[in-house]
DNA sequence: CTTATATCAGTGCCACTGAAATTT
DNA sequence: CAAATTTCAGTGTCACTGATATAA
């Protein structure tokens, strides 16, 4: 039961009347957009009390990871795959916020290391209680629904060629 | 076979490490992210020709679609769910692109309206070609596949309460 | 007078570019 | 000397807030 009023299908009909008969990969990558949107929209409201925006709480996630919680400036830039003038804004900010340290690098002294605080440890794991309690938005899916829409996404990510690095948590240990 | 390779089972693995048992709600999420983050890329990247943005390209669908192609700037901003000021600017921006007119509302001399121009809707098609013969980044999926996303993406958009409104061409007329 | 509409000025965030400073 | 690392100054985009001017 396709029902008509649903606005992604109503998109791809008002498409089709002006000679663009998109289908089933439009509808599936408009409906994508919209639920990441949501799924930003309610990451960013659960990270908001702790002064986190998505940058930051990505940042934090690859400190809170690292081995020794500490990491060159540099490094985290690459991690996170931003240009090396934005990873020192965000290290600024973090710093502000007091979740996270530049420490002097023991032998290289042109490298900077950004250190995860025992604060920041704290309010990366209470954020991420609260994303998690709510299954990441995708609350509505059973488990098994949740693992098909992981094959289908697999699929397109494969085909898609590199998988993403500094992905939040992806990455396993290496320090300076 | 799941492969462990897979960044983004090794970020649940990660987690799980540190006390987090996530599973496949993390990593759907996770991979409507990353899937997302390509997308856009590749749409941007077919925008860039045109000097079209995400946001331009969206309000410019809208007047593309509307009855009269035209639109006073308080309903556009209605349809993009975005802030009069940020109606102003990207108008601003596709005028000065010569994509989009601004025009004296007949009757409410308060109102401004903003109409698509000939040479708008030719950006528009073109660009939606280029898009559309790439199958909106999703070639690597079958027709049923794609049927499959949706139907599960549906869910969640459900499960969520209000579906989005100002969606590229999910409404019908209505033009002042 | 109140309301509606659009615009302007300014803020915040994020990412960039180019140039500078320091150290290797 | 050249290369690596970080930082500063400035730009562009996008979205917001608050204030203002105009008109209904």
């Amino acid at each position: 039961m396709p029902d008509a009023h649903d606005p992604v299908v109503k998109a791809d009909e008002n498409w089709r009347e002006r000679g663009w008969p998109f289908g089933a990969h439009f509808r599936a990558a408009l409906s994508l957009r919209q639920v990441d949107e949501m799924l930003r929209a309610r990451d960013a409201a659960n990270l908001q009390p702790f002064q986190l925006t998505s940058s930051r709480h990505e940042a934090l996630a690859v400190l809170y990871f690292s081995r020794d919680g500490q990491m060159s400036l540099g490094t985290l830039g690459q991690r996170l795959m931003v240009h090396p003038t934005s990873v020192t804004a965000t290290v600024d900010t973090l710093e502000r916020l007091g979740l996270v340290e530049r420490v002097a690098h023991p032998s290289d002294r042109r490298q900077t290391l950004a250190r995860i605080t025992p604060s920041g440890r704290e309010v990366m794991e209470q954020a991420c209680q609260l994303i998690a309690v709510e299954q990441f938005g995708l609350g509505s899916l059973s488990a098994s629904e949740a693992e098909s829409l992981c094959l289908l996404l697999k699929k397109v990510r494969r085909a898609a060629g590199l998988d993403r690095q500094g992905t939040a948590g992806a990455e396993a240990s290496k320090s300076s």
